[in-house]
RNA sequence: CGGGAUGUGGCGCAGCUUGGUAGCGCAUCCGCUUUGGGAGCGGAGGGUCGCAGGUUCAAAUCCUGUCAUCCCGACCA
């Protein structure tokens, strides 16, 4: 195929849009391949249309090659399906909600368990049905409370998302693995940096559970690796190592310490340092007691839970509210601590908190046999020595502190080093969740009813082609990878004379007929422009028809090295069918 | 939802402090020149200054309100 850039529906922008921040959102819109026409909400012009079109048979075709089966539902959904798996409420603000005429509740889908689920169910009843995979590419809605960075993360998208129907676990293992692998290709054709992170599963519900991160410095999901094995994680899903139990004989006994003016654990610190106790301590001996509400979904109650962590941690949030998933998790506010007296704030010890009968979970460090420095509850007093397993028992332990650089690897291999990724796949065994709330069984070989086990995997499509950007620019503009580009090559008529003309009307006929797609820039601008608008599209592969056609060569620039080489007419087409069939 | 910033031709911005004919660059159109790195000269078209009130003889400019967008945080595949 030729496409003309002289009538190609194109603008290219000599400055980057004052709205974006991030490279993939300056590019994509200086590049002319999107546009902006809402927050989150971007139009797909041709250039860019022909990208996203590339990425979605990539996937299609490994889709496809690992046996799932292309189905499409309506983005407007009926409220019935999500009220039968609690979603409609539970979803909350981000869902897309809408009446019809008549009043009745719709809602634009931001994933599509249920209707798959209830496909299924509605033509599936028999054990030899099974397993089936059903995969769907299409328009998703997220009313995401701050859209940004241009397609990276917007409120519609388009996405990817499959669902396996197995009778057995060992055949839900078996879907999520062919699953894994099936990404893997996908990812890899596409050259993009990833890395396999251990993931919590979020608000879907379910078990096992991998996200494939791309990274990227713009990311907004942080994940760690080890740096001797090949342990990655998403910091939400790292699991502390506990510490072996300590045995509790000849441990010193409690003490209560007189500590006034120790609200925090730096004073705290430096008190018990100048007070002669005959050792040093650090923020790592101190216990501090976070105090937490949480709320499950449907309830209007809110109840307190402490949690205990070494007072050198801070709470990261994102963690505890993934460990508390899907409750909803806030600080305590002054009102709370007034309703309850035993709250003595800045000296909050285990000892009030249970005998108040206050759900109480501590860090996986604190473990049996362990001595703390910690509130006495009571203003101005600490309690040193007070050993766990001992002295407290706690309700449980929760992933609630920081991760550190440096902290050690969960399988051992080392220690832990952090990056940034965007999400651009999940992967999940949801298990029955969604068979469970419509009833999903197949009968088996006994005539009695098997229920199904479902696993859910998502690929972002849309933010994939930010994802490429983000990974693949430099100060000029984009560099495509082949196959994904808006063409094959890109051949710039360097020049206005009828001899040149000729040549690279000529040249690109040529190249169409061997097969190849060709991006001709035969406007009369001037050369310049014609560069710089070829290094900013991306393409891989630039073919300069210009002073050279007298001597029968053409110039052959390589947009990702910039290396150009010399090459002769009748030798040209052959030489770049080479290099794009690779 | 909290903090900050910004709304002026298609895009990027100035003008606002100190009220008085709405300006610059890019892009677009016409003419001539130019043609290997975002060309030069000359000319042209295009803006209810986010919106609504108010003050004033007079508001892009001052006041009040409101909406929107962007950034940070909160939240979220």
């Amino acid at each position: 195929m030729i496409t003309r850039m002289s009538s190609l529906f194109l603008r290219t922008l000599r400055e980057d849009p004052a709205d974006a921040e991030v490279p993939s959102h300056k590019l994509l819109v200086r590049a002319g391949y999107v546009r902006r026409v809402a927050p989150g909400g971007y139009s797909w012009l041709p250039l860019g249309l022909r990208v996203l079109r590339n990425i979605e048979r990539v996937v299609r075709e490994e889709m496809d090659a690992m046996g799932a089966q292309e189905i499409q539902f309506p983005a407007l959904l009926p409220k019935e399906p999500y009220e039968a798996t609690n979603r409609w409420t539970e979803y909350g603000p981000n869902l897309f909600r809408l009446k019809d005429r008549k009043g009745a509740d719709y809602l634009l889908g931001p994933t599509h368990e249920e209707l798959f689920t209830l496909t299924v169910k509605g033509e599936y009843t028999s054990y030899k049905d099974y397993p089936v995979t059903l995969y769907q590419i299409q328009t998703k809605y997220r009313d995401e409370a701050r859209p940004r960075a241009g397609i990276l993360r917007g409120r519609e998208f388009l996405m990817k998302d499959s669902y396996s129907f197995d009778l057995t676990d060992d055949g839900l293992s078996e879907s999520y693995q062919k699953h894994r692998a099936a990404y893997i290709k996908i990812f890899d054709r596409l050259g993009i940096e990833y890395v396999i992170c251990s993931a919590t599963s979020g608000a879907m519900g379910g078990s096992a559970s991998e996200e494939f991160l791309a990274v990227a410095e713009t990311g907004e999901d942080t994940f760690v690796r080890a740096t001797e094995s090949d342990y990655a994680a998403n910091v939400e899903a790292v699991v502390t190592q506990a510490p072996p139990a300590i045995p509790l004989e000849g441990l010193p006994d409690a003490q209560v310490h007189h500590t006034p003016d120790t609200p925090t654990i730096e004073t705290l610190v430096n008190f018990l340092n100048g007070a002669n106790l005959g050792r040093t301590f650090t923020a790592a001996d101190t216990l501090k007691n976070v105090l937490l509400k949480t709320r499950k979904p449907g309830e209007t109650d809110w109840e307190l839970v402490a949690v205990g962590l070494p007072g050198d941690r801070e709470v990261d949030m994102k963690r505890l509210e993934a460990s508390l998933e899907p409750a909803e998790v806030a600080i305590l506010e002054e009102a709370d601590f007034a309703k309850n007296p035993f709250l003595v704030k800045g000296y909050i010890g285990p000892k009030a908190l249970l005998d108040n009968g206050v759900r109480y979970l501590v860090d996986p460090r604190v473990v049996t046999g362990t001595a703390w420095v910690t509130g006495a509850d009571k203003s101005d007093h600490h309690v040193v020595d007070l050993v766990a397993g001992r002295d407290f028992t706690p309700d449980g332990t929760i992933e609630a502190a920081e991760v550190r650089e440096g902290d050690p690897a969960p399988d051992g291999g080392g220690t832990l080093v952090a990056a940034r990724g965007i999400e651009i796949g999940h992967i999940f065994q949801l298990g029955r969740k969604y068979a469970d709330a419509f009833a999903l069984d197949a009968l088996g070989p006994d005539s009695k009813p098997v229920r199904i086990t479902m696993g859910s995997y998502g690929v972002g499509v849309s933010r994939l082609v930010a994802v490429l950007v983000e990974q693949s620019h430099d100060e000029l503009g984009i560099v495509w990878p082949r196959g994904i580009a808006p063409a094959d090559i890109h051949l710039v008529i360097a020049g206005k004379d009828d001899t040149l003309r000729a040549g690279g009307e000529a040249l690109a006929a040529e190249l169409d007929a061997a097969g190849l797609s060709v991006l001709l820039d035969d406007r009369p601008a001037s050369p310049g422009v014609k560069f710089k608008d070829a290094e900013l599209i991306g393409v891989p592969t630039i073919v300069v028809v210009g002073r050279g056609l007298a001597n029968g060569v053409v110039e052959v620039k390589d947009r990702a090295t910039g290396e150009k080489a010399e090459v002769g007419v009748d030798e040209v087409v052959a030489h770049l069918t080479g290099l794009v069939r690779g």
